[in-house]
RNA sequence: CGGUGAGUAGCGCAGCUUGGUAGCGCACUUGGUUUGGGUCCAAGGGGUCGCAGGUUCGAAUCCUGUCUCACCGACCA
């Protein structure tokens, strides 16, 4: 490719709105351009690198034994209901209507479709395992699309499905399909970790993530620092603190506390540590038929959070969760938000494993303007429900018993889960098996985000010149620059036949041809992010050599021209 | 949805307080100059100042409404 017949679209300037580097130099080397929000054009450059990402998770798509299909983005809204999800799915469902005034939507995912489709096709068990793979566009109407491509409502998604007679067969295409995507991110160059994930109120059990590993990435995982272990936090089990339980020593007593209403300042107050603290988080009770809207009371050492996703699957929590109102705190308990404690409340109060262990501990006294000391669980509160509800934090204990966590942050590119029959049994889904009988397939389905993919890859993979792409999802995988190539007809000549012996060899290389000066070429070139450069000049043709260099290591080397090819091919 | 901020040329911004019909840098066009790291000089082209309404002789500027965009957002108990 000529950049004199490309459209090459680099930028001086940071556009204002772009956040992290990887939105930033997207936009810089000409990768994306806004439409909306959340809505991106690709460039001939972005798109040559979505390409390259594509067809590596093709390739070894297709190795594991997966077959790619295509199916549309526009889905009937009676698939969705048959599913359940035309009503559980909420807002990020987009929902058109036709002429006729039918109800469509613009698929987040395929699971109906695919569902419905293999419940025309396959009728027997004899047909199966199979698993069917599309790449292909998704929309999910976001709430607050943000980091340019990162989190965009339109993207670029692989999505596969497996069908099985039984688990034993699931679990063996799950076991494939990890190792699929371990050998994809392993060629994309990324450096990333499978950990342990929710699997959302889908149900069954297994569910890995893939994270590539970068500071601005928006999940938490928390990793062991002595084995395997890795796991989304939302899903990291936090250990009760270990030893023996410390036994009370003191007796409660009321202290009057105005004004004293955060951990911080209770703290302040008595001059402890927020370890020996309590806090207590009034949120919704999951409701009954025909009762009114009941609460509950969550309670955690002071230095700790609470862990969302755990809480919500606590049979008592009201999901998603829900905080109670002051007002309503203050209507049925009777006091600030700031003077709550576990102590003589008439509500469910369910107690993280970390507060269970305290003993002489601190909290509201459910009276404003008061708190406890000297508290002890069993002679001051009594029985207790405990469960694990808070985030883990760095320095907690694995909970595979090695080592301690460490916190890293992550973005997640990939997700594989096995679903069960959710969607199966719900569309009525299955074969007739060896015995003549009809029976429910068991799901299994795998994702990856293609075009996070990529802007993951430039966070990961910067620095202040630009993008450093690893070299299998480079847009170009060679820059030819010629230096005053329109002065010399020397130069010109050795550039072009070098072009064409290059091109021939089937490397894609970008022959920087404009009639601008080397800075230009240099800086557009590095911006870009193109791995391997050759610069031809005046200086080095007289020795009939051309000069080498690695954007990522910077090093240079001359080369002898007849080496060239051989050179650049073996990189 | 709540909070904050922003919409003026393709990009980055000034002008708005104190109304008088729009400007700077980059990019673009032309000519010259320069040529191993974003040369320099000169001359140009390009904008219904987000949109609608109002005040006024006159509105980018003041008022009202509206749309769009970005960032932050239980973690207070």
């Amino acid at each position: 490719m000529r950049t004199s017949q490309y459209l090459l679209s680099t930028q001086k300037e940071t556009p204002a709105d772009a956040e992290i580097v990887s939105h930033q130099l997207m936009l810089r080397a000409g990768l994306v351009r806004k439409l909306a929000s959340g809505l991106y054009t690709w460039l001939p450059t972005g798109l040559r690198v979505l390409n390259k990402v594509s067809e590596i998770v093709r390739d070894e798509m297709n190795k594991a034994g997966a077959i790619e299909m295509l199916m549309p983005v526009v889905q009937p809204a009676d698939l969705w209901q048959e599913s359940g999800r035309w009503e559980e799915y909420g807002p990020e469902l987009l929902r058109i209507k036709d002429r006729h005034n039918r109800d469509f939507v613009l698929g987040p995912t395929h699971e109906e479709v695919i569902t419905a489709l293999v419940k025309n096709e396959i009728s027997s068990y004899k047909q199966l395992p199979i698993n069917l793979y599309q790449v292909q566009t998704k929309f999910r109407d976001e709430v607050r699309p943000r980091f340019g491509i990162m989190r965009s409502r339109e993207f670029t998604m692989k999505d596969a499905y497996s069908f099985h007679i039984d688990n034993d067969s699931l679990e063996k295409t799950y076991q494939d399909m990890f190792q699929a995507y371990c050998n994809i991110f392993e060629r994309l160059g990324l450096e990333y970790r499978p950990v342990i994930a929710d699997s959302g109120s889908i149900g069954g059990a297994v569910s890995h993530e893939f994270h590539v590993l970068a500071e601005s990435g928006e999940d938490a995982i928390a990793f062991s620092d002595s084995s395997d272990y890795a796991a989304n936090t939302e899903m990291a089990e936090a250990l009760a603190p270990a030893g023996e339980k410390p036994t009370g020593t003191q007796t409660m007593s009321e202290v009057a506390t105005p004004n004293v209403g955060t951990i911080e300042q209770v703290c302040a107050h008595f001059d402890v540590t927020a370890e020996q603290t309590v806090k207590t988080l009034i949120v919704l009770a999951q409701q009954q038929d025909d009762q009114p809207q009941g609460l509950v009371a969550l309670v955690l050492r002071g230095d700790h959070q609470l862990n969302t996703i755990k809480a919500e699957k606590l049979a008592e929590v009201h999901a998603p969760l829900t905080l109670a109102s002051d007002d309503a705190v203050k209507q049925m308990l009777g006091c600030d938000i700031g003077s709550l404690g576990p102590v003589g409340l008439t509500i469910p109060v369910i107690v993280d494993r970390s507060a269970a262990h305290l003993a002489d501990f601190i909290c509201g006294a459910n009276k404003t303007g008061y708190h406890l000391q000297g508290v002890n669980w069993q002679n001051d509160v009594g029985e207790i429900q405990q469960a694990d509800i808070r985030e883990v934090q760095a320095g907690d204990p694995s909970p595979d018993g090695q080592g301690k966590l460490e916190i890293k942050r992550g973005i997640e590119v990939g997700h594989i889960f096995q679903l069960g029959d959710k969607y199966s049994s719900a569309m009525g889904c299955g074969v007739l098996n060896e015995q003549g009988k009809h029976q429910i397939l068991t799901m299994g389905c795998y994702g990856i985000g293609v075009s996070r993919i990529v802007a993951a890859a430039i966070e990961q993979n910067h620095d202040k010149y630009g993008i450093i792409w690893p070299d299998a999802i480079a847009p170009f995988k060679l820059a030819l620059i010629p230096m005053n190539m329109h002065k010399s007809h020397r130069i010109q000549e050795v550039a072009e036949t070098l072009y064409e012996k290059l091109t021939a060899a089937g490397i894609d290389v970008l022959f920087d041809d404009r009639k601008e000066r080397p800075g230009v070429m240099f800086n557009d070139m590095e911006l870009v992010g193109i791995p391997h450069t050759l610069v031809i000049g005046e200086r080095n043709l007289d020795e009939n050599k051309v000069e080498y260099k690695s954007r990522r290591s910077g090093e240079k080397q001359l080369l002898d021209i007849d080496n060239v090819i051989r050179f650049i091919t073996q990189l």
